[in-house]
DNA sequence: ATGGAAGATGAAAACGTTTACAAGCCGGAT
DNA sequence: ATCCGGCTTGTAAACGTTTTCATCTTCCAT
């Protein structure tokens, strides 16, 4: 049913090469062979086989970009606005996730450089000891760091400062009131933009002479924020404000602390970090650090798309990030008010009533 | 940095058949040749150019999705089930988005028979008339809908029964005691889901006796939940109860309401359909119709990939979906009580005080 | 008339693979 | 000694393009 080039041409009466001037636009024609080009192409329904190509040129114009999920929104705006880019740059796409799991990643960077990519987009697990990122270095295919900040001063990288942002939201918390503040995190084995966090999270509490507690770590279970929640309650110095290293943890902790009879922002308080737009529809609103997560994506793009025309690297700059200040973070309580666990059930979150 | 079959060949002192022999395993190679062979693609670094092999081939083991936006989970879902069937069987994955655009959509048809994909999986806007199907078909590549339903009977689709299962949450609703019942529809136009739950809305409604009122269209906008509101709000006869064609635009709502004081689901219920993750974290719970977006993205590629090995395209049957009943679906109020629209400011989210 | 420029087209090589076919070598059976 | 078979390896064609170089017309200026 496609047809090549080949079956253009000996319609169309003329050879092959014509026919890619044709379809290239790299030569004159004459007016009757560009018409029987045409019709041929119409009637065959040829389209040119990008692989074809693809081989020839030395170039594929496919990009690749590599997450660790695209549930998470912050990471699928951030590649709907790398592809809007590539997009209009004529350029494919080619997307895959790691899931968090630094093997997966490597896997997914080896079929896109066996793919021919001309570049390639990530956010990784550990900038720092990633094995992803050594094969792509090593391959001498351009590259650019997505959320990750950078591990040595040429690499270009795309993302806000993680440490002053969680500095600065930190001490927003404290500006309320707020003394123990837990900080809890979902993968933080496997996330450098977590640890950056807590590292500026600890730092705001050291500058306010207070000793950081260790990050609170939650695993993949779905039950972990219920559990989680349970023990901070359960807690003699519960704290009165919760960080969270990202809005969707955020959100689900709140789920969980009202399954648990708790008030947010009135017992206690939480913060996320991305901004997700979500955060901002529920009640109360989300409290975060705010990304600019499309306009990341982009940017990548248009850097990674810089180096593959052969610019240089240019030293990378934190992208600008915002306090976002919102319901769910009030003033600390005065004297930490009784949580009465009644009227809730937490764990089972289906299947409310029956009509 | 890369090298070709040729260099591995030249370097271990063997022709290239034989290194393409060792790369696939594909003859019996002397231990000798094996080992020189060995060192000398670890010594180049060599890796198989997967667009020779698919231009050889005349295959590429890639498979082509398009959804209209990853920004909504329900979609990011699917794609992440897709790609995690595609990657175990080997494949690779191209993604695109459209936008809600059928001009977008026809276009990332294109590029993806450009690129030889070996199937597609597509959700499109509108299944009985879309360019981007017709294209598919034309093209003679195995394709599956994806939460689109069947435009004819040989038809592939993976989709729940939007009309049934619109209809049983109408029915849901309408057992809670509502009355009037509004169906808001963000792109009611360009999405042809939106238009069979509406039919399962209507079908309810007339059953139970009630004239179904046409569907509210929100645009783009932002603030378009605000002003639907709004309107709905200050509307003589106003409704109850809210069905949104899906979640995303049902915690829209569910946000405007709020800042317009109105109490869900006191004062008005809202439910949505999708059955998306955050819908369960948040407060209220979201009555929703649940599908199961993940199994359906691999669903849709394992049948993709049967499709692709010769099988024979089975009428597709529709997925199970459950009505699940969430705290955003209360009892209708007796008497519509009036809603005193103090203390909140709709339209501005961010910045609610300054720290 | 003649030379040459300009315009239109074709032949063929190259890109990196896989694979059908052929060929070399060795050992064992005749 | 000869032949055959099995094992290992090589040669070359093919996949669908683009592009260099060459060729062939025309037509115009001389």
């Amino acid at each position: 049913m496609a047809g090549t080039i080949h079956d253009v041409a000996e319609r169309a009466g003329c050879s092959i090469a014509t026919v890619s001037r044709y379809v290239n636009g790299t030569a004159p024609l004459s007016l009757e062979t560009r018409e029987r080009i045409e019709a041929a192409i119409a009637a065959i329904g040829y389209r040119p086989s990008e692989i074809g190509r693809s081989l020839k040129r030395q170039a594929t114009r496919t990009l690749g970009i590599i997450v660790p999920s695209l549930t998470n929104p912050v990471f699928a705006d951030s590649v709907t606005g790398f592809q809007t880019v590539a997009r209009a740059s004529g350029y494919t796409v080619l997307i895959a996730t790691s899931e968090y799991d630094p093997e997966v990643e490597a896997q997914a960077v080896e079929t896109f450089l066996g793919q021919s990519v001309d570049g390639l987009a990530l956010t990784v697990c550990d900038a720092m000891a990633s094995p992803a990122l050594a094969v792509v270095d090593a391959s001498g295919k351009p590259g650019v760091l997505l959320y990750n900040q950078a591990d040595h001063a040429s690499r270009l990288a795309v993302t806000v400062d993680n440490v002053r942002a969680a500095r600065e939201m930190t001490e927003a918390v404290l500006a309320k009131g707020h003394r123990r503040i837990a900080f809890l995190a979902g993968r933080f084995a496997a996330s450098d933009r977590s640890r950056l966090r807590y590292r500026g999270y600890a730092l705001a509490l050291v500058e306010a002479g207070l000793k950081p507690p260790p990050p609170v770590e939650l695993d993949f279970l779905d039950d972990a924020p219920d559990a989680a929640i349970a023990a901070l309650i359960a807690a003699e110095n519960r704290p009165t404000a919760l960080f969270c290293s990202n809005d969707v943890l955020a959100l689900a902790i709140i789920g969980a602390l009202k399954r648990h009879g708790a008030q947010v922002p009135h017992d206690m308080s939480v913060v996320g970090f991305d901004g997700i737009a979500l955060g901002q529809m529920v009640e109360p609103t989300l409290a975060s650090v705010a990304q600019p997560a499309r306009r990341m994506g982009e940017r990548a793009c248009t850097d990674l798309l810089a180096l593959i025309s052969g610019a240089h690297s240019r030293p990378s700059e934190f992208l600008g990030h915002e306090i976002r200040l919102g319901g769910s973070l009030g003033p600390a309580p005065r004297i930490p008010a009784p949580i009465r666990a009644a009227g809730s059930n937490p764990g089972s979150t289906t299947q409310q009533e029956s009509a």
